[in-house]
DNA sequence: TAGCAATATCGGATTTGGCGCATAAACAAA
DNA sequence: TTTGTTTATGCGCCAAATCCGATATTGCTA
């Protein structure tokens, strides 16, 4: 799995899509993280003033991390991150 | 090219060392990415409070990007990102 | 070493995250 | 629908990012 990070946006459907996934509700997920629940109910809808801390650390909590890479033209499976 | 960042120092490093290979000043660079030299600095020594949207903003001015994958065990080559 | 460019800091102002505490609103299941 | 859960909001508070305008400091080069 490999998702492109452009935006607040595309940041928090992806941690909703692998939380849900988890079966984890924020809650739970906020736990592990170390942050609130609703520092997740944020993240998860786009906050694009979030610390850069706390998007790590929720991402560590769902066993996931930043890789920085070259920038690339969005292909057609990434369009759907749009949505 | 792709770079761990798991850590506010990793990607700060990487915006460093990109931004000279580019032979851009802090403050070209933060013209470019509609924020202040004095916000750069602050990226590149690890400020682990930057807000995200800065963060999304340098990265794009420097033609890069996040890909959220899954974590893996840090391999022999990221050591030196300690350093 | 001198001098200029580049980077790190400073004070004040504004804005916002994330916390604690609490609740409303939205969902899902029985 | 009714209840229990999950998610979104609200208020006050503190800390800190970022902005603006400058200035120490550091670093590189001549």
């Amino acid at each position: 799995m490999t998702d492109l990070a452009r935006t607040p946006q595309q940041i928090g459907n992806l941690v909703r899509r692998v939380r849900k996934k988890r079966d984890l509700s924020q809650t739970q997920l906020a736990d592990q993280a170390g942050v609130r629940q609703e520092t997740i109910s944020l993240i998860e809808t786009g906050n694009p003033a979030a610390r850069l801390e706390t998007i790590l650390a929720v991402l560590a909590a769902l066993d996931l991390e930043f890789r920085i890479v070259a920038r690339r033209k969005a292909g057609p499976a990434d369009i759907e991150e749009i949505f």
